[in-house]
Order: structure tokens, then C-alpha cells, then sequence
DNA sequence: CGTTACGTTGAAAGGGTTCAATCCCTGTGG
DNA sequence: CCACAGGGATTGAACCCTTTCAACGTAACG
């Protein structure tokens, strides 16, 4: 049993799941039991759908590689992105209203994720009464994500969105113990720009600013961080000495 | 006891309340256990809080008259506006998280609330099963309209955001079964501008345009529709024979 | 090895901002 | 009741950032 899901990655014990498990004092147990529910399926390949707007909703995914791209339609029949996700991260969470899902949701590489089935979630969270209040706290992490972006998008020039974008992506993967200062990003430029309310020629031409000021490059899928205070500087993000005017 | 109620209004069945009880078919006796738990105070003057950031989460609120405007502060103090409250409409989520207020709530208008302190509401959701389901389906409902703010940013230019902007608030009176083409509006053009993404000036120029062009007018704090159509239109909505080409 | 989609770069145009002056409404105090 | 102050609204003109359009370069895929 054990080897069986050692095939594809260790217990949940070391599975970024536990950020929504963990902090409120899930005990080993029961991230035990979580794990028992959990299927972990062979990865999607690039560009295939994890679930699509409209499908019944059964299941929430836990992604341990890759990347996942959420979008959908506007009446008008443009794309919108809603958001990227990376391993350790989330999704499925919108098809818990209506029960079916809002959005899309791709691989923009190949991607693994563990799928965890939501009747079978529901049965958990009775047992474990943490659960419950753990999936709101992420429904309203969400919401204050959404809140973040559009105080980008109202707030913010294309400079420090652009800016704003890498380091956020820096600091999710550092904050899984990852490598920031230098790492995969398989975001298509296009999506970027999608996402930031900008045109893809303006991301363009930031991203080759960025680079012979040695702030940042991003060429190919490789990111790789020059200057971390300059990146900060640009964003607009209060670097420690910011903000001692008041205080 | 029912005439101490009855001194600011009727009971929950005519409320806006409802629309977060009633949809998945709660009872009428679940309303009027509901309505007991309800605290009705005498009305917030305009500029007045009914909660401020930090502040212990102890209750939500549902509107009965007036206007809620919820905002907070960025990092570089720059005030955010997050959103504007209407009668029937229920604030006070954004402290369910972390069991302290997010944002500001303070009233545009004088202001009278129905007052749901969180506790006794705990409590009723054990005995109404479907009630914690609302709740989360409201959450998501807020989380909806958050993607859908981001889209405005995003896709529209100041035109069609005025424009959507005055027609959802005519929508939301609409659907509460008030005249919804001529009404009063207690937000500065201030507020809008911060809410929008614009300027007070690129606001005011775009309703001298309506005004003359006959689409709208928004003098004081009252807005008439002139055409709803024309308004729809600028807005970007589709009415019944656009997007006629695709299907 | 061609095709397709994405990325880059340039020049021009435009929408919204910025800055500044003036107006208007509301509330306040004499 | 009127005068004054203050915040918001309006209007104009100049500027600037971002978009748009178009051409070309380049990576990925069959």
C-alpha cells in the first residue's frame, strides 16, 4: 500500500496539502486518514484539462508538479485568466458552490496532481472538525488573493505589475522551500499579460528593461532573479526601511 | 414582542436577508427562529463605522436603508474600495477568516442594519443544517464578484466601466423590486473613481457625457436612466441580439 | 523542414492622467 | 439670515503611458 503511493510521491505527510491541514493542528492521524483518500493518477501532459467550466464537481486536486492555468470566457468571448497555481497549491475550489466548476483548468506543463474526491472529503471532514473551517479558510485566502489583484490592477503600472507578478511567484516558491532567486516558470507571456490587464508587447518590452537593468530575466521558462531588492523596489514592495515615517 | 420589531420594520420574511436563507429552501419557522436572534439598533449616522479593520468579528449585518461602503489601506496608504452595500445586501464576511474585520465598513448615508452577532448564529446553523451551507455559498458569491471586478479592470475601458457600474446598481434595485431607473445613489464620484480603477475627473467627464448624450444622469445623489438600452450598450451588455453570430 | 504560434521591436495614435483653476454644495458660525 | 470655509465636482490643456498595428524573429511540433 505504502509502495503503491511511494511510486508516485511520499505520504501527505510532505505534500503541500498540509498548508490547508496543518496549521490549525491537524494531527498526524488524521493526515493518515487524508491520505487514504487521496488518488494520485499519472501526470497530465501539457495542455491537458484537469476540468472544464460546466463539469460536475467531485473533486478538489492538490498539485505536486507543474503548473495549472485557471481561465474562462467573457460574455464577449474573451479569455480570462484567473490565476496560476503551482505545486503545493489548491484547485477545484470553485465548483463547490454550484457544483459544477467555474473555470478552466490546464496544464501549462506536465503536471501531477492528487485528487482528492469530495464525497469522500465530506465524510473526512466529519470526522476531523478542523476540516471544515480549514476549506473556508481557504475559500477566504482566495478571496483576499482576489482582492490583491485588483489592487494591482487599479494601483499599479505595468512596470510594477510585471514586477509585483515575478516576485509573487518568487515567494510562493520560496515559501515552499524551493529555489526563488532561480527557477521554472511555464507561463506563456501571453497568459502574463492576460492576467495583468496588459498587451503582451508591453510585458515584452518590461521584461527586456528588466534584463539590461539587471533586475530580472525571464527567457525561455527560466526565471532567474539579478536583484532581489530592485525587483521589490519596482514592485512597490516595502523593503524593511519603507514606511518608517510613520511608525 | 413583535411591535418592538415592528418600531424599525417587519419581521425576516420581508427582508433582504432572505436571500441567504431562503434560496435553498429554508422554512418559515426557520425564519422566524432567525428573526429572533436578530438586534435591531437605532440607524448609523453617514460616516459613522459599523466596523473597522482589526476589530473582533462578533457579527454580520444585513442593510435595511441606506449605503455601505467597504474599503481599507494599502501597504503605501493609498485608500482601496473594495465595494458599496445596499439595502438587502449582508457585510461583515470579511471577518470570518481570522475572527478580526478586514476591511472598513462605514456608511455613505444614514444607515439602519440588522445586526446577526456570529455566536447565536453558530449556534442556529447546528440546528438548521443547510445554514453553514449559505453562509460558504455566499462567500463564493463574494468571490465571484470579486473575478467579476477584476474583469472590469481588465477588459473594459472608463466608458463601459461607468456604465456597468451604474447599470449593476440599477440591476441590484431592480432585483430587489425597487424602481430602478430613477434612484438615489449616496457614493461620491470619489469613491467610484477609487472603486473603478480611475480618476474623479475621468469619472466626471464620462457623466457630463451620458448626460448629454441622453444615457444617464448622476447630479447629487440621484440617478435617472434615460435609456436603459443606450446604457446596456455602453456598458458592453449583451441585450438579446448581440452576439447572435456564434450560435 | 515547414508550419504555426509566440515573442520581439518599432513607430504612431489615443485614452486616461495630471495639474491647476474655478465652481458648487453643504455645513458652520456669527 | 447671511458669510465663509472646505471638500467635492467640473473643466481645460498638456503630457505620458499603454495600446495598436505591423513586420520580423524565433521556438516548438508534427
Amino acid at each position: 500500500m505504502n509502495e503503491v503511493k511511494s511510486a508516485f510521491n511520499a505520504s501527505c505527510l510532505n505534500c503541500g496539502l498540509q498548508k490547508i491541514c496543518f496549521p490549525t493542528g491537524l494531527l498526524k492521524a488524521d493526515i493518515d486518514r487524508l491520505d487514504d483518500i487521496v488518488e494520485r493518477k499519472s501526470p497530465l501532459k501539457k495542455n491537458q484539462h484537469l476540468y472544464e467550466t460546466g463539469q460536475k464537481f467531485n473533486a478538489i486536486f492538490a498539485i505536486r508538479a507543474g503548473a495549472v492555468k485557471l481561465y474562462s470566457y467573457s460574455d464577449s468571448g474573451e479569455e480570462i485568466v484567473h490565476g496560476f497555481y503551482l505545486p503545493g497549491d489548491v484547485v477545484g475550489f470553485d465548483g463547490l458552490i454550484e457544483n459544477t466548476y467555474l473555470y478552466n483548468a490546464v496544464a501549462l506543463d506536465s503536471t501531477s496532481v492528487c485528487t482528492l474526491p469530495y464525497d469522500q472529503l465530506s465524510d473526512l471532514s466529519l470526522k476531523i472538525p478542523n476540516l471544515n473551517k480549514q476549506i473556508m479558510s481557504v475559500m477566504s485566502k482566495k478571496l483576499q488573493d482576489g482582492q490583491l489583484h485588483s489592487e494591482l490592477l487599479i494601483k499599479r503600472n505595468a512596470d510594477q505589475r510585471v514586477a509585483q507578478f515575478i516576485w509573487n511567484m518568487a515567494e510562493r516558491y520560496k515559501n515552499r522551500g524551493y529555489a526563488y532567486d532561480e527557477f521554472r516558470l511555464s507561463i506563456l507571456h501571453r497568459d502574463v499579460a492576460l492576467y495583468l490587464g496588459l498587451t503582451p508587447e508591453t510585458v515584452s518590452r518590461i521584461l527586456a528593461k528588466f534584463n539590461s537593468d539587471g533586475i530580472v530575466s525571464w527567457k525561455k521558462k527560466e526565471v532567474i532573479i539579478y536583484s532581489e531588492n530592485k525587483l521589490k523596489a519596482v514592485a512597490g514592495i516595502s523593503n524593511g526601511e519603507v514606511c518608517k515615517e510613520v511608525g
